[in-house]
DNA sequence: GTCTATACTTGGATAGAC
DNA sequence: GTCTATCCAAGTATAGAC
């Protein structure tokens, strides 16, 4: 994918689709447009991740067991570039106001996954009921993001992958905190 | 500031002048690339909002003044673009390496003055003591970035003003921990 | 559905007048 | 130091042959 690899300033119709080895203009009679091939492109990234994601979720039953799917999918997606073309859709939408909103359509799937991830995390948990988890998704995703762009700038992800590991340290701490909320019961306390 | 309001794609030489009123090939007189010129205004805005974080750190001494400190800086810099600009130059780095060489190097005085505002916050905390703060400062950087990203997306920073709130809430619950660090002197204890 | 050819626009960059 | 004029490369998009 070229987004991956040049950004969104250097996606140009021709470089796509001399990555691609056809004609640039296939891109307009498939697509329409740039802007329309690179929304279909993070439409297809958000349906594969956020299937995975899901498939993921079935194991998060603790404040560290998330901890430690986030870090893992956190690598996948540093591995095949797929934070990236998030990153870089959302900075090119500077450009352009109609495409930064359906962007953000697109976008809203992840919060809403982070969301649900959070509240299987903590599900119960005195922290949960101690603060209100409505703006942890936003966070998350914000520091997501955030974290990719720095690795990918530094061409180093070191920095990231140890702070998860802090974190994976630290989370047992919040287990400790009501280790039986997942004994009573699979029911939603909140 | 062309960068701010129409992006790194967006940010043409002809662009940048018109908004400036003067004539396109100034901008090679002036810088000799318009990617020299995106570093200067990347250099601008790092200085001045340094000195502004400077001055401000003397006021930190405590998690909770560390919080509301980061809640007012973020909301200066929304304001103004000056994250805009960071995001939009990182982002915008992935077509160019030599400029992602060279945008690095103007985050790292972020990331270092991330590093001292954490640590003035937490000096001699229960939790410095704990857990490591070297990753913190990443971490720091990355959701301030990736918040404003989102929030610019969105065109909605309510949902980041709100994390603030929350985490300035959490903030004493750190305080409690340790309140009598800081009568203990200002030597760092670790 | 994919190609070539082409029209048109925008952007980077330089030369030279003032 | 700023302007006009200009060149060339790259980008978007369309028409039409195959």
């Amino acid at each position: 994918m070229t987004l991956k690899s040049r950004g969104f300033h250097g996606a140009s119709a021709r470089a796509i689709a001399n990555e691609a080895g056809v004609n640039q203009a296939l891109v307009f009679y498939h697509f329409g447009s740039v802007a329309e091939l690179l929304l279909a492109a993070l439409d297809e990234v958000s349906a594969r991740r956020l299937e995975r994601y899901s498939a993921a979720m079935e194991a998060i039953e603790s404040p560290a067991s998330l901890i430690t799917l986030a870090a893992e999918i956190f690598r996948e997606d540093m591995d095949n570039g797929d934070i990236a073309v998030l990153a870089e859709m959302i900075a090119g939408s500077s450009s352009n106001p109609e495409l930064g909103f359906e962007v953000a359509k697109r976008i809203a799937p992840w919060k809403d996954f982070a969301r649900a991830a959070i509240e299987a995390g903590f599900a119960g948990s005195a922290l949960a009921a101690l603060v209100s988890v409505s703006e942890a998704p936003q966070a998350a995703v914000a520091l997501y993001l955030g974290l990719e762009m720095l690795s990918h700038l530094e061409g180093d992800r070191s920095a990231a992958t140890s702070l998860f590991e802090q974190l994976a340290r630290l989370a047992p701490l919040f287990d400790a905190i009501s280790p039986s909320a997942h004994a009573t019961g699979k029911g939603d306390t909140r």
